[in-house]
DNA sequence: TGTACATCAGTGAACGCGCGTTCACTGATGTAC
DNA sequence: TGTACATCAGTGAACGCGCGTTCACTGATGTAC
């Protein structure tokens, strides 16, 4: 099967990463199996170990990558985009295309400190773009601020995921656009 | 070992959801093995099923048990001091004795409907007694802003939890109660 | 240009282990006589 | 009051299964001649 060009194994790491983002986010750290996550790239199990020095190094890549994502995809956006879409229906019904934050929060915040030193560093890098939008002339000020609105937009989705009625969930996300827009100074760029 | 009078058994029952309760708020719901929480409890495995009919069940009952004790707490204390206490230091090194929502909430959302129904009708609870104290007169109007209030909290807690640098966990604590202090309509009863 | 070989990404069976669940059994107790 | 018995909470071994990880092997490819 092997000796393909040098960026052959490259681009399979990548897919790895990319599946097990999903898988991850939808079943959990502790619910995706090695080989389930190795079936979803369409490989078997045994290749894992060629990629990766165990699971756990899988889940702090994993973590790092969508972070990163989710950074290029706000540049995109204004920040009441953000919240807008953050706090939708469509994301709430979308765990495993979404926030990484919102679906293993709570996961990671069980895991070792290097998979929590990935988080840290891919979430500091949001905020960091975020605050330097709030405030271009004193980012550091403003980077408390951008990360106590995500916290609780996170809060918010997690919360409307939970409940089990309906009603409330589309409530409470309504309510928590109104929160985030509040706690930036109302609409912004 | 038996035929003790009636309250025994449902004297163990008891026993078993409290040292659950601590154990799947550190563990998770998917890192806590049946064997574990029986021990916990000072039992074997396999009377785990005269009392519960699954594990699923006892999540279930665990998650109703944890809220109910949470809204006692509540009952006792000003809604500040309960911003307060919740985005305290104390609380975030406390994972196992702290609030349910901020262990287990992504979980739960993967979880059953019985466990997720169980979640959503303690929770309510908890926003019903805070929605009465923020609003007397009209309380219905309150809850969605309890709610809300109460999940950018639990995303606070959470982040906080998952952050390896310790200064900025801290920072975010603090914005944290400025927000939800905010989000209330300042310090209120 | 054609052939032999070294490479190495990927295979798939196996390791020991813990999972959730079942079940035949134990033995201390309350009750019946 | 003393003894035989029924009860049933709890024991602990076993079930099939999937976990994370290891490893001997495969075989398509790029390279050397």
């Amino acid at each position: 099967m092997a000796r393909y060009g040098k960026e052959h194994k490259q681009a399979t790491r990548r897919r790895i990463v990319e599946v097990a983002g999903r898988r991850l986010k939808r079943d959990g750290i502790d619910g995706s199996g090695v080989s389930a996550l190795m079936a979803d790239a369409g490989l078997t199990n045994g290749a894992f170990y060629a990629h990766f020095d165990s699971k756990e190094d899988l889940v702090a890549t994993v973590v790092a990558d969508q972070l990163r994502e989710q950074r290029e995809g706000y540049s995109a956006q204004s920040l009441e985009e953000i919240v807008r879409d953050y706090l939708s229906t469509q994301h709430r019904g979308d765990t495993e295309g979404g926030c990484p934050s919102a679906a293993l929060l709570d996961e990671i915040a069980r895991s070792s400190d290097a998979v929590k030193r990935a988080y840290t560093d891919g979430q500091v890098a949001i905020i960091d773009d975020v605050a330097a939008r709030l405030a271009p002339d004193d980012p550091q000020s403003a980077r408390v601020q951008a990360l106590g609105v995500f916290a609780s937009m996170v809060g918010t989705l997690q919360v409307s995921r939970a409940l089990a009625d309906q009603g409330l969930a589309d409530e409470v996300l309504e309510q928590g656009i109104k929160n985030a827009l509040a706690l930036l100074g109302g609409p912004q760029g």
